[in-house]
DNA sequence: GTGAAAGCGCTAACAT
DNA sequence: ATGTTAGCGCTTTCAC
């Protein structure tokens, strides 16, 4: 022992074994709560009910706990309480992608209803990758997370929804009506076409979609309410005006925005459905020589911060990203806390956002 | 009971207890290591050992194990695991901002390698409030994560410096010298030099600094830095080209752009601090009608994805973030692995990137 | 190579 | 109001 300089251990220099010392000193060095009890004077059941707020504890007792701790400055071992209580207290958070603004606010509403809750939140990215995804899902069944939400494409939900309805979980912005899970989006298909109709008021025919993959259920619902709109008007939309893109970053919209007006009766506006996208799209389209909205219209989907500074700021449909966030969950909180009820799916408000692109 | 329906428990319905099926529908209804134990016709300890995969088991044995834990669906509860091992294999990360796309890339890179490694990220967004920043930290003393990496400000590490530098934690970006703990991040002061060295090359004169606040270490390090080159060059800087700001949303960059050249002499050319702040300066000159780079030059920090996409394109000081995320990790679980050790701080290379805004 | 049994630190009956 | 004690489900000596 190289502590001889240590003048505070009289006794353990001595060779005499003293239990406080060495108990403080147990597992990874920090105090449990048996030492507490002990400087306490009193029985562990009782730490235990201070540290948790009980009633029936005497203030003069408590008093002599709270010292201890304060003394100690010990703190509870979560790995054992969440054993002895079954519950992580933590929610597990899947996106497919961190770096988009879009999920990054959506993300925040999440972690600050969890957090008011008493959860902290595990992010994962999963890059709308099956294989991750269903690894990422298995923590729920290993207890790492006592819930989860999935902002993931509908196709992966629904392979999670076959082996696991069972277990806890909601979807965020994207939903499979056929598994049976809770979820809050919006009503994309009327978006998609809120979207079209404003390109139409403003005297446009040719309008072209700059889609992501249709694995996204989003994706098929906004085209959906894209053609509609279209017919509904009495134009025959042309599949030469649509792109799917396997990708939302700003590269794939500006070279997607290319292609399309590289053609002969190229759309005179574009709907892309992210605003990443459409930023990209404005990118490309001014690499080309066009001007927005001028020569190409250009309206995005979401309302990220972002769209209101580039140029011409953009015209998008607004969609409620904190609230989406928040709602979702309150969902799973709502299911772990009563697991029979059946929460219902909720669709939340878009609004179209009109600014200088289209 | 309403279970007389099930054929397959006689025992139980003749009122006999019955371990099995009790055991296996212990807890929150799934099986545990027990009840595999029994299927398998083998102890715990036999399953524990195959699960973990360890040598010293029979072939034979291992199948029958494999084969229970197959047709049970048996998963390992981590909660009782952790509370054995000590461990939560969980990484705290702390960020003023995870809407930032600065920091959502770091905290990629950061996640890549925790996972690389057997571990999930726990990510915490602070805002930078010192509050919420130390509350989150006292997960460590709760045992709910292993380690953290904080890329608050230096003036928060501080004061967790003093509390806890014997946790383990790992500084990224932001970092004290004089708080003894591992860090990684690049060389400020050179990098504003490079960038206000590029603007007096382009022949500007009356170079402007928006700055973020000097709470951070990096705002100060690239004040330094701006100052330096400028005097270098034989220019003596005038306070009134400087702004410090308490954020870097792209709004605030706008207006604090606006307040700039508002004034006489007023700056031909800006460094801002930050790419996102650049973008909102941009944005804030086009407001009043200056062009950029011709009226204004405007150069940034970062080279977030989105720099190349707006009009002009930015000229920026790319950082590795990515690399600063990796590196972070890879410097707190070398921590986690050997305690004692003492990990170096590490500085990543910068490099400045022209493109049309300067 | 395999099993029995001791705990990890906590909470929650159940006593008193 | 407080103490005693039995586990939560797992890993890991220590026997055999």
């Amino acid at each position: 022992m190289s502590r001889t300089s240590s003048k505070a251990v009289p006794a353990e220099a001595s060779g005499v074994p003293v239990q406080p010392e060495i108990r403080s000193l147990s597992g990874t060095g920090s105090l449990s709560i048996a030492g507490v009890a002990e400087q306490a004077g009193v029985s562990v059941a009782t730490v235990s009910r201070v540290l948790n707020g009980h009633e029936n504890v005497r203030p003069a007792t408590r008093d002599k706990v709270l010292a201890a701790v304060d003394a100690s400055g010990y703190r509870v071992n979560e790995l054992a309480r969440n054993l002895r209580t079954a519950e992580s207290r933590l929610l597990l958070t899947m996106v497919p992608d961190v770096g988009n603004p879009f999920y990054a606010e959506i993300v925040r509403g999440i972690d600050s209803v969890a957090r008011q809750h008493g959860y902290f939140m595990l992010l994962c990215d999963t890059g709308a990758d099956p294989g991750r995804e269903r690894s990422y899902f298995d923590l729920l069944r290993r207890r790492r997370a006592d819930g989860a939400i999935c902002l993931d494409p509908a196709t992966i939900q629904q392979a999670l929804g076959e082996a696991s309805h069972a277990l806890p979980w909601v979807a965020c912005c994207e939903f499979d009506p056929s598994v049976r899970v809770p979820y809050v989006g919006i009503d994309n298909y009327r978006a998609a076409g809120d979207a079209v109709r404003h390109l139409l008021a403003r005297g446009h025919r040719r309008v072209g979609l700059i889609n992501s993959d249709v694995d996204y259920l989003y994706a098929r619902q906004r085209q959906q309410g894209y053609l509609d709109a279209l017919t509904d008007a009495g134009i025959a939309p042309d599949p030469a005006w649509r792109m799917n893109l396997n990708s939302l970053d700003y590269e794939a919209g500006a070279s997607a925005a290319v292609t399309l007006t590289q053609q002969t009766h190229a759309p005179s506006a574009i709907f892309a459905v992210s605003d990443t996208l459409a930023i990209g799209v404005i990118h490309g389209l001014r690499s080309v020589g066009k001007r927005v909205p001028d020569d190409v219209a250009v309206v995005g989907f979401d309302d990220i911060s972002l769209a209101a500074q580039i140029d011409p700021p953009l015209t998008t449909i607004a969609q409620p990203m904190r609230e989406l966030g928040e709602t979702a969950a309150r969902l799973l909180l709502q299911r772990l806390a009563n697991p029979l009820a059946n929460v219902p799916g909720v669709l939340l408000p878009h609004r179209l956002v009109i600014r200088g692109s289209a």
